[in-house]
DNA sequence: GTGTACCGATACGCTTGAGTACCGGTACAC
DNA sequence: GTGTACCGGTACTCAAGCGTATCGGTACAC
């Protein structure tokens, strides 16, 4: 692949030619997120990134001004919708499969969600950078699954549980660790919907 | 009132005889709270609370050793239980009451957990002060909750709904702030009892 | 080959905050 | 009254981390 490929706005900034390949890149915003998984936002450096990336602070002040816009275009890179592309032809059958995939990214993004909190009260851009990387993507895939199944008739629309599903998937998925000491699993995500998402719409 | 009233332990020491009042003790702990959820863990500093509070910085060192030791005695004193002795006589009214009476809370609580959120996985003393502070006792409650509604038949035993109310109930209150930027009020809280856990449980 | 300019390394300035030391004032004990 | 010792204030040490500056090495363009 040519060294000049695929430079999207948000990654190294198009009209300085720089040497850091999208690759190379990539390692650093991984290394950041670990790093923020690990430690929380306020303890991770970015001497201990160029550290462990083997490369040098310079370096990384060179593409971002700051760290908050260094992890916030980290974050925006690691967007991605964890169950995009669901669509078994039931709702029952959508919700199981979201949980399964979600019990997949669990810990990484739970522990992610958890070390930025409060960060991202400080740093309007760095709020916005996670909603768009962690937040809305899942929000709009859980909806859009709702409204097929609104459509297909087997939820009536107005549904007073509706509304709230988002909420349950997220909410389970955030506290499972603070009441019981470990992240949400696939398996404990599909139970849940089995025991309590379901009957709370009317889905036996 | 008399000085040297009610020094329980987590309070300051009983051995070495000090000049704050319970009281003043108090002015301390809500101080150094309502500046962690204002800027996170992280980011309160002992001279401030000291300057907030109109004390000096040997005076809190006086008493707790570091930081972490006097967040965590700070956590203890204001452990209480939000929905204590609630007991309306059916599952559904408990359960409508404890939404109720955790959406007075809801905003304070949330925004310590999320600010303590990451503090929380360097410092086990402070874990465990969260802990027993902020949840434990809630769950307990919750738990309890449940268990009388079984034992009045209203739920029959195993349902496999029970074991996921907590985190359900836990899970809406923590992630609302995430999903639309405002803390869940009681309002909200009640209506997410009667539209889904209600259901769920089987009761209507 | 020659030159440009980007990379990595190192060293530095600067700010902030934890925790300590010291010093007068004063409240309470007796 | 006298003394003890605790409070508040200030000044300090020390460590860490952000962001900057500088300097050789080197890859790539031409």
């Amino acid at each position: 692949m040519t060294s000049q490929a695929a430079d999207g706005p948000d990654t190294v900034a198009a009209s300085r030619r720089s040497k850091i390949t999208p690759e190379r890149e990539r390692e650093f915003f991984d290394a950041v997120l670990e790093q923020i998984r690990e430690c929380g936002y306020d303890s991770v450096t970015m001497e201990g990134v160029a550290a462990s990336t083997r490369c040098s602070k310079s370096t990384l002040y060179r593409q971002w001004k700051t760290k908050p816009q260094f992890v916030a275009a980290a974050l925006r890179a690691n967007r991605r919708v964890r169950f995009a592309g669901i669509d078994t032809g039931s709702l029952a059958g959508d919700l199981r499969r979201a949980a399964l995939a979600a019990g997949d990214w669990s810990g990484k993004d739970t522990r992610l969600l958890q070390a930025l909190g409060h960060a991202v009260t400080a740093d309007q851009e760095l709020a916005r950078a996670l909603r768009e990387a962690l937040v809305d993507p899942e929000i709009a895939a859980l909806e859009e699954m709702l409204a097929r199944g609104v459509a297909r008739g087997e939820v009536r629309a107005g549904h007073p549980a509706l509304e709230y599903i988002p909420a349950m998937m997220f909410g389970v998925l955030r506290v499972r660790p603070v009441l019981s000491g470990q992240y949400a699993d696939s398996d404990y995500l599909v139970r849940f919907v089995e025991a309590a998402v379901l009957p709370a719409l009317g889905l036996t």
